[in-house]
DNA sequence: TGTACATCAGTGAACGCGCGTTCACTGATGTAC
DNA sequence: TGTACATCAGTGAACGCGCGTTCACTGATGTAC
């Protein structure tokens, strides 16, 4: 074996990675192979010897943004490692959370790119797919109704986090977008159960980022 | 005048059109103005003689679909002419229905392009944000509640509504966009405070598009 | 320990292609007389 | 009413460009002896 044995998969991860910071921030066609490989520190001939396509990358970086163990070391990451009860309100308030929306390049492809999955192959939908069943189950198994309405909630809970977040990118200005977060945390928080703390003494501090 | 003084632009309003259905199903990169043109039943020489450049084109594509006069004549459209206690339920109803979500050439740009209107400049972000803003004022209008959350509300009901659509049509099959459109039409008419007749039996039979 | 070799990740020139945009031209039309 | 003319919406060939993809090659590395 000539290189080091996961000389190759290391490499790969990095052209990922670069992959997932151009495409959230120029898009699918926004991007040439040429732009990933040089953001990697490679040149663009070496990429069809980790990769069939482009569509085969993009696939692969929808895939790994929700897999790659790694991840939740992630400095902008949605961590979910936390004990379940707490979990659905924590993605709420990070999914909704104003460095959220600043942060592009590292911010989630679900809401960087869903008009582009939409029109995709079947492989990057379905890795759409998963991520987003993904974060339903688990707003349901953190809500505190445990009635037949808990998927209910946690599809429009989700729907609300991620829908709200592609629409506030998409105004002008962040008059719009703020306010849009606020609403759609307010009432994210109180479909799942979890209160609307947002006025409470002891937590409006903590939270200088709502 | 060599030809007819509206020849020109009902011309444009051709080109329009043609560019609404395909940007709509292909995105702004996924369509060639020859392509344009050409399903306008022109050819692709005469485009700037009424656009500056494609970006201009797309700007104007978003502008025009909730500021035409003759839109809501169209048969898919999202039509708002009813009276105004009404309209709220009624946006949301048409917006959440199977039709609306596979009726992609003529559907609303909000839902097929807004990861793409992120990216785009200033003026798309512009015609986007008019738009969502009437949407919201409408809501807010025929909302029940007449308190300080109504404005909360309809944004909420507007990221659901929007987002929701978005959402299931990025994600693979109709189980979950079916699901999901459900989900967001029951917590959205509740939110309005429209009630959420969707078991009772005087309504269900003349939504066989719920 | 030192040398020859085999491996294969990475290189960079080259390919055909379709894009957005330009421009000299055409030809159908309304107007002037 | 009929004809010559001016207008300008629409045509289509051409442009330079960057794209995704291919491929013969390079050269750094681990292994065998």
């Amino acid at each position: 074996m000539p290189y080091p044995p996961n000389h190759r998969q290391e490499t790969k991860a990095k052209i990922v990675l670069s992959a997932r910071r151009l495409f959230n921030r120029f898009g699918f066609d926004g991007v040439s192979i040429q732009q990933i490989m040089a953001d990697a520190g490679l040149t663009h001939g070496g990429f069809y010897k980790h990769f069939a396509s482009k569509s085969d990358l993009y696939a692969e970086v929808m895939a790994r943004f929700f897999t790659d163990p790694g991840r939740n070391s992630n400095r902008e990451g949605v961590s979910v490692d936390m004990k379940v009860a707490d979990a659905g309100a924590q993605i709420v308030r990070a999914y909704l959370s104003r460095s959220f929306l600043e942060e592009i390049d590292n911010s989630c492809p679900m809401v960087a790119l869903p008009s582009d999955v939409a029109r995709r192959d079947k492989k990057a939908k379905q890795a759409f797919h998963t991520a987003f069943e993904a974060m339903v189950d688990l707003l349901q198994r953190s809500s505190v109704k445990k009635d037949h309405s808990s998927r209910t909630s946690a599809l429009a809970i989700a729907a609300l986090c991620v829908g709200g977040m592609v629409v506030a990118r998409a105004g002008e200005g962040h008059a719009l977008a703020n306010e849009l977060r606020r609403a759609a945390m307010e009432v994210a928080l109180k479909l799942g159960g979890w209160g609307d703390d947002t006025n409470s003494k002891q937590s409006s501090r903590r939270r200088s980022n709502d």
